[in-house]
DNA sequence: CCAAGATTTGAACGCCGTTCAAGACATGAA
DNA sequence: TTCATGTCTTGAACGGCGTTCAAATCTTGG
């Protein structure tokens, strides 16, 4: 085992993600344990820390590849449909909200930890962090342009992260079991009736 | 003293919570400490849990009392204003939306420890918070019967659901401080503005 | 082959929620 | 009043957690 340092630390910290993702998406963002993350990539339990700074560090590197692949499932959906028309921009503002749901359905324990990261108060997020998330935005902010072409780029930008928080707010309620179960069909319907609704009242 | 169990009891179960509430209203869900919690109300640390079962049952009791006094804001909203006409329909359902960001606002830590709640995966949460979260939905439902008279009652439950999930959301991601701030004001505009279209969008 | 530096190790620390044997206390009968 | 009995309260102790750091182990250039 002589690899050089630094490349010996990045298949380490690879694995070591790829364990935290294994056990998140196990048993959610609680089941995170440094001895068992240590015993499932066979270091000592002080090594993780020569890894990374701690668990919260763990957790954002996790939660990055999670906001990657969600970006992927967006653009498949976007990219699978035309946009030329006015309706083209909505019906992929409709997909991109259903691929929303699903990859929400798909791995709930992983993007639920999305929006559990505590991050010690006064800490800032790494700028790797926050930049997948405006990415997240523009999916939005793309077809949104097309529909309302007189808005300068700060209120478009507030349109579509309005419209996303929107969509996000009827998934995250739609998958909390700890209230009344809703059919994904269901949901589907009320996220699209939602969009629809939305980009007509754009118009106005 | 010597006062019947059951009063003393009653009266140690409301400073638990009155300390609990405080605790968190200043640090979060994170700074609910078994130890800190006894010293405030003056017991043994073991006493804790002759009053309440364990710190969740706790932080449940301060929720339903934030859900209490959530709808109260939500009620103060509403009956300020009349509902005859459809438009006082659409008018109320914008006051009720922004009662519920002020009230997320300043309640912030209070408030997002209702979403924090994570009950151990097998446990239902107790009948008496899951009817506090319906009172809710009603508050939307009400104004809403008025907009869709044909709907059905499960219908029209739905749509309020939706409705308040939505707004939830843009609530959620406007009071993120750790994504780029939005002034208060925009985010009233950004709610009212996806209320409005989303009434309009009832009608079709 | 060795010395010096880098890396890894795991025992130990401090903090946490929760438990439970032991002590303090109240109550009613004698 | 005195004591026995049942109830409530106490805080030391337990097991588990994230994190640290002196010591042990490896790596490497001379």
């Amino acid at each position: 085992m002589n690899a050089p340092l630094s490349e010996r630390r990045q298949a380490q910290l690879a694995a070591l993600i790829d364990a935290a993702e294994r056990r998140i998406a196990e048993g959610g963002m609680a089941s995170l344990k440094a001895r068992d993350l240590a015993a499932d990539i066979g270091i000592a339990l002080g090594g993780l820390y020569n890894i990374v700074a701690d668990l919260d560090e763990l957790a954002l590197r996790v939660s990055s590849r999670t906001l990657g692949r969600l970006g992927e499932a967006l653009t498949a959906a976007s990219d699978a449909l035309p946009l030329e028309s006015r309706d083209d921009a909505v019906n992929r503002l409709v997909a991109i909200a259903h691929a929303y749901l699903h990859f929400a359905r798909d791995n709930l324990k992983l993007w639920r930890t999305l929006f559990e990261l505590h991050l010690a108060e006064g800490t800032a997020l790494p700028t790797w962090a926050a930049d997948d998330q405006l990415r997240l935005f523009r999916h939005v902010a793309e077809p949104l342009a097309l529909l309302v072409p007189t808005m300068d780029e700060a209120q478009q930008a507030l349109a579509a992260r309005t419209l996303f928080a929107a969509v996000h707010g009827i998934v995250t309620l739609g998958l909390e079991e700890r209230l009344v179960a809703v059919p994904l069909t269901a949901l589907e319907a009320q996220i699209e009736w939602m969009v629809r609704a939305t980009c007509r009242g754009l118009g106005e």
